[in-house]
DNA sequence: GTGGTCTAGACCACG
DNA sequence: GTGGTCTAGACCACT
């Protein structure tokens, strides 16, 4: 479910708060749905269950899960209201991402077409009836 | 000529190898260009001389930069290829931002306008002909 | 007849012990009065027998019920003189949040008008007298 | 500067969190004010460093405090908006607090008098000019 | 069983 | 020196 990679810049919990967002956008998580218990995440991903709880605490600090009593955690009912502005902020990374290619002398086409192949690919693509 | 926000994640001293990398690709510093001395740097953005000495071993390693004992350092000579491999890389994280974008549900054509607006933009536009 | 919210702070048990509480204060419930049997209030609320008993638990060690072997459980007979003092809890509460709000730079017209909608309202309203 | 209540039911973290923001409140800390190290506020409260740092981390994520690289941490600057909005939810539980004190049947006077009280002592008062 | 908190101690990156 | 991350292992509360 998950994919860690420990050399990363990104801090393993960060990554798993990344993931989940990407499986929820992907309409592979759902509101509602319960994720996998700190335990057992720890041990399916080799980490350590504080590292998993920090994880889930980040999500849960970020309105994208809810922790219920003994009960487990859950995607939050309006996770996809905070991932529509995280898109929000994505969209500013792409500018200045596309300011820099500019700059270093890549021709427009080269990127048009970049962005025509993400968006001829049907794979995961879930929310097109959205 | 360098601007420093303490705030972001990136650390001081890749924000100064960043800035430089756009002040060679827009050609405002070109090869065999003169940097600043760490200490003068230091004391123009208010940052601690290791910082700035960091930063400049950090374009050493790189090949941007290079170190003439006594003299001081300058923008190296094949800095130009170095920041091409460089784009390289920019264009996959670049798929990357655009698969996210496309999972939030942004449509493509939201995307083509932004991309549209940096071309169409001639400001500091020095290497149309690469 | 009790109102649980999953996503509360408040344990599910406190949540069935305070709700008590108001029906009590609201004379909704009255001393000798029967409360429902743990296995039904279960099932009505869809909570953990185990959770409702500790619940019960909960009351009967603050005196709020008793338990009778073998017929139920019932609102004690103090269980009035209880609540009293729980009001004088409340108070030393009040007495902090105000101190919050009036840091916060609060007018304390805007608390003053809270409170004389709270009193002006008659809903629920069966201890004037005490 | 925090005074730590191991016997609480609001963890040790929190409790750092709520006491920063009401020296805020305050006046005793300001935007842009340094908190003290991770290490130093360990060895003060006799606290582990990873307790202030998760107290540090939760502040960060309300936007009440920012870390600066190798620097330190530092009250954020629209920490005062943060706060305000603090300050109404603590009107609503303000409201329901109330609403139980007249259900136990605790005279409107009563309450008047403790938020005259409250409002008449000057002590910490910082704000008037605001 | 579930999540939540805390301690202890190590290591890294940044300034 | 600073903060940030992670592991290991313990303990508690709630369901």
């Amino acid at each position: 479910m998950f994919q860690i990679d420990l050399m990363s810049r990104l801090p393993i919990y960060e990554q798993i708060t990344e993931q989940t967002k990407r499986l929820i956008l992907a309409g592979l998580l759902k509101p509602g749905d319960k994720l996998p218990s700190v335990r057992s995440l720890s041990a399916t991903l080799s980490v350590n269950p504080n590292t998993i709880q920090r994880a889930y605490n980040d999500m849960f600090a970020k309105g994208i899960a809810v922790s219920i009593g003994g009960k487990g955690c859950f995607i939050a009912q309006d996770a996809l209201e905070v991932l529509n502005n995280d898109a929000m902020q994505k969209l500013k990374t792409l500018e200045t991402l596309v300011t820099d290619l500019k700059l270093a002398g890549i021709p427009e086409q080269t990127i048009l077409e970049k962005i025509e192949n993400v968006y001829a690919n049907q794979e995961g693509n879930f929310h097109d009836s959205n």
